[in-house]
DNA sequence: GAGTGGTCTAGACCACACT
DNA sequence: GTGTGGTCTAGACCACTCG
């Protein structure tokens, strides 16, 4: 399913080795020249591989000593980023269960799309309700558009839906835009979780693309306040400070 | 203050022309072949500083065609991940404002540390309102470990302590981790904010490290939640799915 | 000084998109 | 076919850490 090259399967296998405490915490991967010949390719295709944990925050990458696995892959495993409910309750064993409220073809109205989307299009809405240890914790309520999306059997809604998009249809699911905002429930989400009646709910909404930039997927997430966990790894990046573009060509005064 | 190495030199060089539309959304950047004449680079340098922009949503790398600039910077510049107050009060223009509570040196009770952490530490403790259009939007408790935190300046908390510690301290700040969720304010928070008693707040905890894993900062940030909004970017990531090691070594059956 | 990661190069071959 | 990005190589030199 993933690409089968050289670097995303040496990054698999060091996560995998990681996981399983092969390689343990707190301690040093072997050299990235040892990684030469343990996985026999070049220095930059090791890392390569590296800089995937690294930015996942499995490892971290210390000049002239190693690369230390880090401890944080306890709380940080895979959340955040775009990752399908299926695939974090797999990982974190939530044994959670999804129930399927709506599931139709419809048109979608353009106020439902991102701002610039300016005609309305066809597509499926998906409703379900994320149950956690038999009470309910999240509301979801997703759109797929129908250009990527063509299908969508009620099998693949209960199951995973990226799972389903990505291996049935083919889709290359490549990045998200996500907003949290915490907001007055309407009636249909607020009896869903059983909130009161002032309460107030988590909304997580989400536009998702393929790696040809289209829009396929436009979420929304209601959580109810209480169980709501939202954790991140982040590394500190240093690209859109300064501001003087270089001595290359245009904007001169 | 970054690195002067070539490939962010031209990363923030297309970052920079992006952002004043000399390279506009929804063109395709020069190739990379041109992009290795005009910066006179080898074509692996092009690409590290082309994947610094693709991670950061500034640009979506698509095989065939081009690399093509995104849309989703006026919304998503830099938040989320591991970014200060004052930077993104300069990216988005908030017009904010930092009100020092309390800025005290103490011992930092283990309980207000990692879980891991065992012995109490010295450090400071920085209680920061932020207001934005005046009203009160965030209470920011900022503990910074004294081990890498020697000195803390009153003027460097009411501007900024990331800047603070960067470029005047010289730390090397790498990577943090973030939890989000929704809790009861305590009178403090709930009187400094201004929220109802029942009412409810949105708590922000990171723990930030230095680039060779020290920990130097734990941070609780209160929002109110009406005026609370994160917003992430995120790639899909496919490292951690699978399970079986490769054919390396260990862990046979 | 020996070992480590950080950067950079100049090629190579491939897969894909367009025409 | 031409041009694009994706992957990979085998070297090089540097900066850092540690003994």
């Amino acid at each position: 399913m993933a690409a089968l090259n050289k670097q995303n399967l040496i990054a698999q296998d060091i996560a995998s080795k990681i996981k399983h405490k092969i390689y343990q915490t707190n301690t040093y991967l072997p050299s990235e020249h040892q990684l030469c010949d343990l996985y026999g390719t070049s220095r930059e295709t090791i890392r390569k591989a590296l800089d995937q944990l690294n930015e996942l925050g499995l490892i971290q990458k210390i000049k002239g000593r190693g690369s230390l696995v880090l401890d944080i892959q306890r709380y940080t495993f895979p959340i955040s980023g775009i990752t399908s409910f299926k695939e974090l309750n797999a990982t974190l064993g939530m044994h959670a269960v999804t129930k399927i409220l709506h599931l139709k073809k419809t048109t979608i109205p353009p106020c439902e799309i991102s701002k610039s989307a300016v005609k309305s299009q066809p597509g499926f809405f998906v409703e379900r309700l994320r149950l956690i240890a038999d009470t309910p914790a999240v509301l979801d309520r997703d759109y797929l558009l129908t250009p990527p999306v063509t299908k969508l059997p009620k099998t693949a809604a209960a199951d995973s839906i990226y799972d389903y998009l990505e291996n049935d249809l083919g889709l290359n699911i490549s990045y998200a835009t996500k907003e949290i905002t915490v907001e007055k429930p309407d009636d249909t989400v607020r009896q869903a979780l059983d909130l009161p009646s002032d309460g107030l709910v988590v909304a997580v909404r989400s536009h998702s693309y393929l790696a040809d930039t289209t829009l396929f997927q436009i979420t929304a997430s209601f959580h109810r306040p209480d169980k709501f966990k939202f954790i991140d790894f982040a590394r500190r990046k240093r690209v859109l400070s300064s501001d003087k573009p270089l001595g290359g060509n245009t904007s001169g005064k």
